[in-house]
RNA sequence: GGAGAGGUGGGUGAGUGGCUGAAACCAACGGUUUGCUAAACCGUCGUACGGGUCAUUCUGUACCGGGGGUUCGAAUCCCCCCCUCUCCGCCA
């Protein structure tokens, strides 16, 4: 949610950057100025209106005091029309205000200056392209095939306990994920992250602090008899566990990492792309947050990117990194990178991270900020997030790029924790 | 699921109708003292929105879990809701 008073005071630069976008916010950005105009005159009465209120109410007061009661009901009869003029005026108030907070979260964050122009997939910046796409033998599979092959995961079984999207992990299939989640987690502690255990379920102020709720309220499990939400991504607990909160500029950033499971109904998007871990329900994911200073903001983002790309180097993994253009960008975002790896035998590009700054978009919603070292006043902070990384399409590459006749090679950094070198 | 207690500023916690935006203590910050540390002493110490000078300041309003009500006046009284804790039951 963009600041109110950064919309009144920069409505045509608002509504330039979001062109970027593809967003026409003009109608909106007007009618917010127009309606803050009137809120604060309405404040402006309304608070003329209560000082006198106070001063007439301490002076009944003293006179109830000091027993002059003629004084007191004549004091008394000026009260009502006061209160009634108050209350009128509270009410155009809220009413008004409320208008304006139903405006604001229409408005998507600005894109950074650095954000490609474009409005789809096909227009996004490629900004490094790493790996060769491995030899395959002739009678190479998909993952989804290799999977039953070596019976590591089993969809049919997930199907018939749960449902579609929910896949069943099996023996080294299963260790491999272990070995996959601890891995991320190392790495993470190792470049700096706090690692925390949040809950996997949020309450209704969680899921509007980290945007979820109430643009994408269709996409997340709602456990309706307690109000409580699934998590899609661990970036919403731990997001929030600095929601409220006014932190020291000098402890910033504060980075934390967590691992979660991620629930996501994934309404709409049947069809292409949802074969075997292509697309999941529920999958396994390590996520790093930053909660940061708007000064180096930026700078740790390409950090961030930095631990990403260390990542799919060390697992041996083809991959390029992407600089969404606007049009492809979330609502919430200032500037995301995205990583895919290939997967050879369904030769595609995965996207298995997802790096982004928020800027104060989030903070905003969250009231997440620090105070500043010099003026002692609280600001908004910046956060970002990234999945390092999202299990199952790292999975799927990993089975369908290492295999080979005699089985599958598991990279050597992820021997240590697998107990195994080859699924065969 | 049953019974009870309670939600006050960063923390502990006082406060049952006006002089309470809120005592006291702790923490934090600034200073004095000190060879250093500790201690002691003095001071500062909420947030949001609005208005005027826009430089540091001055000023109004709101906020004691949330919403509504009573009253000239509510942290304090009444109603509804949410949350937390304790005990019992059940259970990992």
């Amino acid at each position: 949610m963009l600041n109110l008073k950064f919309i009144q005071e920069n409505p045509e630069l608002i509504v330039a950057k979001l062109k970027k976008k593809h967003f026409e916010a003009i109608a909106i950005v007007q009618q917010i100025t127009g309606l803050s105009v009137q809120k604060n005159e309405t404040q402006a009465k309304a608070d003329q209106f209560k000082a006198e209120m106070n001063k007439i109410s301490k002076e009944i007061g003293l006179l109830m005091r000091d027993g002059k009661t003629d004084e007191v009901n004549a004091a008394k009869s000026r009260t009502a029309e006061l209160k009634d003029a108050i209350k009128q005026l509270d009410d155009d108030f809220a009413r008004i205000d409320q208008e304006i907070f139903q405006l604001q979260v229409l408005l998507p964050n600005l894109p950074a200056e650095i954000v490609p122009e474009g409005r789809t997939p096909e227009d996004n910046l490629v900004v490094k392209r790493i790996g060769e796409f491995p030899a395959l033998s002739q009678n190479s599979v998909p993952h989804w095939e290799l999977a039953k092959k070596y019976d590591i995961i089993d969809f049919e079984l997930g199907v018939k306990i749960t449902g579609a999207g929910f896949p069943v992990y099996k023996g080294k299939g299963a260790r491999l994920q272990r070995a996959l989640i601890n891995f991320f987690l190392d790495e993470a502690r190792n470049s700096g992250y706090l690692e925390v255990q949040p809950p996997y379920m949020v309450n209704e102020e969680s899921g509007f602090g980290t945007g979820q709720l109430p643009d994408k309220e269709g996409q997340m499990y709602h456990a309706t008899e307690d109000n409580l939400y699934l998590i899609p991504t661990a970036e919403v607990p731990v997001t929030n566990l600095y929601r409220d909160v006014i932190v020291e500029a000098k402890d910033l950033p504060i980075k934390n990492t967590a691992y979660s499971a991620c629930f996501r109904r994934e309404a709409g998007s049947y069809g292409k792309d949802v074969r075997g871990l292509n697309r999941l329900h529920q999958f396994d994911k390590v996520e790093i947050v930053q909660i940061a200073h708007p000064d180096n903001s930026y700078e740790l983002l390409d950090q961030m990117v930095a631990h990403v790309e260390s990542l799919v180097k060390k697992l041996e993994l083809p991959y390029r990194i992407l600089r969404l253009c606007g049009g492809d960008m979330s609502f919430t975002s200032a500037l995301t990178y995205d990583f895919e790896v290939f997967s050879a035998a369904q030769e595609k590009w995965l996207e298995v991270s997802s790096v982004s700054n928020f800027e104060s978009f989030q903070a905003n919603r969250l009231k997440l900020r620090y105070r500043d070292e010099v003026t002692k006043k609280p600001v908004l902070a910046h956060t970002l997030n990234g999945s390092a990384l999202a299990l199952p399409r790292i999975l799927a590459a990993l089975l369908e790029n290492n295999q080979t006749p005699e089985g599958i090679r598991i990279p050597k950094v992820l021997v240590p924790y697998c107990g195994f070198d080859m699924i065969n």
